[in-house]
DNA sequence: CCGCCCCGTCACCGTCTTGTCACCAGCTTG
DNA sequence: CAAGCTGGTGACAAGACGGTGACGGGGCGG
């Protein structure tokens, strides 16, 4: 589940990160009007919490721009005292609102509500390399061959490293991850994981392994 | 389809009421926090509208009260400015909300979604892979078959299962939407209704299990 | 009141998942 | 070369998970 961020406010642009990273979404953030179109062109976030004032351009044109393409659910962030432009951008295509200042606790309720609202709730998968995972299925499917069954620490290990296809991991973060930090440090998990995972691989497309070990670094999926 | 409509306003709940009836609904009323429980221990409702702001004891406790006994889908009406209630209100087990004021249309548009996402649409009967399921009778029809009388828990769990056919459903929801709240995290409630449905269908129509187990995470109907 | 059905609960079993240990090979370093 | 580190592999066991049978309470109709 991704998640656009449109904030020129860097501060609670890094606190609404941290609460959403933390709720296990992914975040790609943006400071303005032209690049948050450019990141939603290349990221296809599955939500866009939007900012009404931006530096240059209006968060109307960028709801009234992202609707024109896509019907992905947006929430805007508003001032209090700005409830007039509120009702401008619920007219534009915005899906929901919420006025600053929010707690953490309130933003993540409220983005929930929106996704289940909207029907987007489970179906997210992540695409790289020919290999799609979905998550809420722990399924990996090859391009083009049939879904294979993954355990849960299976799924979790290739969330974050198809994520970050094509750039590598390092075990530290490989392993906060997926077991929090309870794992920190156990690098015989890692191991464990990653070898399970290959055979797993192997058998349903021989001689093709996706996972490239980094010597003293960590892992990477071939993009 | 019966909707109960639960707020101190009389004009607003006229003007809710007619939306709903006009579209088909059926609607009962309620002013206030006691009566609403009473209605609905009366009427069972499909769908309950929840403002609140009531006169004696909050919707809060209405929210919580209903969600006890039932799993039965809560929407609840806020005015501007009412944001922190809300989360609460959607952390006590409420499913969706709406801002007053609000046009009819939004209201039908919203209720409908509701319907359709907690899988109690107006349809009575719904159909997937060969089987169809009528709400109403409790009874399951395979494709040329005759019908097979199905207890209450069967029926909610294959309602969510056939609306979500060849979409894995995990047991979570599955446990919200068959005992509500109340039987969350309970998987052996679940092992044992699954088991009992799979005897049952297995003597209709042997050696062809349309259940479909998902180890690890719950379960799928086949398409 | 009695019997039946629904369904919550317990117990047991086989399978799968996962943490842990042991060992091996390759590379680096002194 | 020896020692140490890193990563790969096999094996084992505890625990989780799903399937199954059985028991019994509560509600309902006869």
């Amino acid at each position: 589940m991704k998640i656009l961020v449109v904030d020129d406010d860097a501060d609670l642009l890094a606190l609404v990160a941290f609460a959403l990273t933390n709720a296990g979404y992914a975040v790609v953030k943006a400071t303005d009007a032209a690049p948050a179109l450019a990141v939603f062109d290349r990221e296809l976030p599955n939500l866009v919490l939007l900012d009404i004032n931006l530096p240059t351009g209006s968060g109307f044109d960028v709801c009234k721009a992202i609707r024109g393409r896509s019907p992905v659910p947006i929430m805007m962030l508003t001032a209090r005292g700005e409830e007039e432009d509120l009702v401008r951008a619920l007219e534009l295509g915005a899906d929901d609102y919420l006025t600053k200042p929010f707690s953490p606790r309130t933003l993540l309720a409220r983005v929930k509500a929106l996704l289940r609202r909207t029907g987007i709730e489970a179906a997210d998968t992540l695409t790289a390399g020919g290999l799609s995972l979905d998550i809420g299925a722990q399924t990996l499917s090859f391009a083009g061959g049939q879904p294979l069954r993954l355990t849960r620490l299976e799924t979790r290990l290739l969330q974050i490293l198809i994520a970050q296809a094509g750039h590598v991991v390092s075990a530290e973060r490989l392993l906060a991850h997926v077991w929090g930090h309870r794992g920190s440090g156990d690098r015989q998990l890692l191991k464990q994981l990653v070898h399970r995972l290959r055979q797993k691989l192997e058998r349903e497309s021989p001689g093709n392994d996706p996972l490239q070990t980094e010597s003293g670094v960590g892992y990477r999926l071939k993009a």
